[in-house]
DNA sequence: ACATCATGCAGAAAA
DNA sequence: TTTCTGCATGATGTC
């Protein structure tokens, strides 16, 4: 039935004809539809009236390849700084400046699953009360929707000029296309050049500016008219009769159907920022539309296929933290999942720049992610806050890009689950295959992307056909992290677990001999032999995991480096993964910080601290 | 006041 | 004598 609908589409599509949004989307994941349209039936109502028309005069244009370059032309996911993705968040998210839109004082109806797709249409024949109903509904949306998805996009737009405020902030990604009409660049787009300062605290202030007031560049003005106009007809014009646009959104519409809902999609929100940089990298022809219409799908897919892993721990002050425990050294930005109160409170994370992970053991981690530890880092590109840690907040209102996870529990529980995907570049978790760690720590400070780094931005581009795989090659899910202290590398081999997060997510613990655990060494492979017990104390319990001595020791662990245990949700098997943290030239023995913020931050017990970000925000 | 956890330390076990 | 084991204590953070 589905496969008809899709045929059908797919035929349609290619003969010029008229494709019903209603229909391509029923090429998607049905159950994610079924579920949506209860709840906004009603303006599915209208929306579904609304035909996706696409011009024939574009029929020549249409490159049937497109399909098939859609995943190896992309630029790779990596490429894009700021990646963010964090939990059902388009809501939860719904920043301050996602002012309602305008045009129609209706209330914020249902949404309609067109409202991510509007791109699509071309038929201008919407009327400005439609319109306004969509951004109305785009700008209301608060009330978190689960879906059975990972994640969902969500890309912020800063508040327009004075005059237009209100009427453009919430506009859908899609609609955004539409800016790049204005910006002629054909500049090779180039992901570093979106941090508009080498010096990240710079860059943040600047967009902290640019949240007040659009970018002073070049043409906005021409943006804001166009943008205007785009109001008064609709605000779909860029793909007008751009089918082959809509070619390949259909492509990766039946790419990502098992993966992807249109709650997802509608979740897609550019930064207007972003909309123009990319433009002005891509070029504002249709090449450029295509392009960046590519990068967002695939960006989009990925965020959903992989929920990625939560913010590291703070790095001791002394230490280097060049990365998260995850990644070689670099804090992954997308999927950003904090502790949990961290993320509400907007309490930071400390990744000071000038941190850098030392690494020694060969990791897959820093590949699993589509930021790789050779590009960006989300924390520096967004700077810090004097004492050292990044706002939060800022990480997210700064990134032009943003990936709010839902909730990851499609990713096999409901809770904090962080799947990583596999890397562009490898095919397996263990053999790595990616840059040398010590290129890995290379780089990370808050400057822009060596050329090295740009080379590997490419490297991890020519392979990402290999990304195929990653759906079905790591289910991790992200269990707790410790930071070590003496006493856990000391000679006693043992390391002290965080109780609520070892209650949370390991064994539950009948006697206080424990059980024999098996843990995975993400670095080498190697399984070791561990175990996990309590000790009585106090009225309560203290969780252990011992002979971690041999673990500890292969991997160099010190104090103040930390040690990440996951679980593979489809093996059940436990993994761990011990992260070096170093800054060179300084010494660890300066004044210990405070005891908590050495400690793991994932206290959050059902909430792991470090649990998915739907509940941020803002 | 209470909870968590880093670590001190006594006693047992092993070398 | 050294190492291991397990509990106790106290510092620190949270409620």
């Amino acid at each position: 039935m589905i496969k008809d609908k899709e045929l059908q589409v797919e035929q349609d599509l290619h003969g010029g004809n008229e494709v019903k949004l209603e229909d391509m989307m029923a090429v998607m994941n049905p159950n994610g539809f079924e579920a949506m349209e209860e709840d906004h039936h009603e303006v599915m109502g209208s929306i579904g009236e609304k035909d996706l028309w696409l011009d024939r005069e574009q029929e020549n244009l249409l490159d049937l390849n497109d399909a098939t370059i859609f995943y190896n032309d992309f630029p790779p996911l990596p490429d894009f700084p700021c990646m963010s993705s964090s939990s059902s968040s388009s809501s939860t998210q719904a920043p301050k400046k996602r002012v309602t839109a305008t045009t129609s004082s209706s209330s914020a109806s249902s949404a309609s699953r067109s409202d991510s797709f509007a791109f699509l249409k071309s038929d201008a024949e919407e009327d400005t009360r439609e319109r306004g109903k969509f951004q109305q509904y785009k700008c209301d949306q608060v009330k978190p929707e689960p879906t059975a998805l990972s994640s969902t996009a969500s890309m912020e737009i800063p508040p327009p000029p004075e005059d237009a405020i209100g009427d453009v902030d919430c506009m859908n990604v899609m609609e955004n296309f539409g800016y790049m009409d204005l910006i002629d660049s054909n500049e090779i787009w180039d992901p570093s050049t979106v941090f508009q300062s080498e010096n990240p605290q710079e860059y943040l202030e600047n967009q902290e500016e640019e949240a007040v007031a659009p970018p002073l560049l070049e043409g906005s003005q021409q943006v804001q008219k166009k943008q205007n106009q785009d109001e008064e007809n609709d605000g779909f014009s860029f793909l007008q009769g751009n089918s082959e646009l809509a070619m390949i959104f259909f492509e990766w519409l039946k790419q990502n159907k098992d993966h992807i809902s249109a709650e997802d999609m509608r979740n897609i929100k550019l930064k207007r920022s972003t909309i123009e940089s990319a433009s002005k990298r891509l070029g504002s022809n249709k090449e450029g539309k295509k392009q960046l219409l590519k990068l967002i799908l695939e960006w989009d897919s990925a965020a959903v296929v992989a929920a990625p892993p939560a913010f590291p721990p703070p790095p001791p002050p002394s230490s280097a933290y060049g990365g998260d425990p995850y990644s070689n050294g670099v804090p992954v930005p997308v999927s950003v999942n904090p502790p949990m109160n961290q993320v509400i409170n907007g309490i930071p994370y400390p990744y000071p720049p000038e941190y850098h992970m030392m690494e020694q053991v060969q990791s897959w981690s820093s590949s699993q992610f589509p930021i790789s530890s050779s590009q960006y880092n989300p924390y520096l590109e967004n700077g810090y806050i004097p004492q050292g840690i990044p706002q939060h907040q800022a990480v997210f209102n700064r990134n032009p890009f943003q990936i709010f996870d839902t909730n990851g529990e499609r990713l096999g529980s409901p809770s904090a689950n962080w799947v990583y995907w596999s890397p562009p570049h490898t095919s397996s978790p263990s053999t790595g295959g990616m840059i040398p760690s010590s290129d890995a720590s290379q780089g990370h400070t808050a400057d822009r992307p060596s050329s090295q780094q740009q080379n590997y931005q490419r490297q991890a581009s020519s392979n990402r056909v290999q990304q195929g795989n990653w759906k079905t090659e790591k289910n991790l899910k992200f269990l707790l992290q410790k930071v070590l202290k003496q006493s856990d590398v000391g000679n006693l081999g043992r390391i002290v677990l965080p109780k609520k997060e070892a209650e949370s997510h390991l064994p539950e613990l009948d006697s206080r001999d424990g059980i024999s655990i098996a843990m995975e060494d993400i670095g080498t492979s190697r399984v070791w032999n561990m175990r996990y017990r309590f000790w009585p104390n106090n009225k309560s319990r203290m969780y252990l995991l011992e002979n971690t001595g041999d673990f500890v020791r292969v991997n160099g662990l010190q104090e103040g480096d930390f040690i990440v245990i996951y679980s593979d949700t489809k093996c059940g098997k436990y993994m761990i993964r011990g992260v070096k943290v170093r800054q060179p030239g300084l010494k660890l023995e300066g004044k210990k910080p405070a005891r908590r913020n050495m400690r793991n931050l994932c206290s959050a017990g059902h909430g792991s601290s470090l649990a998915p970000i739907k509940r941020a925000v803002r």
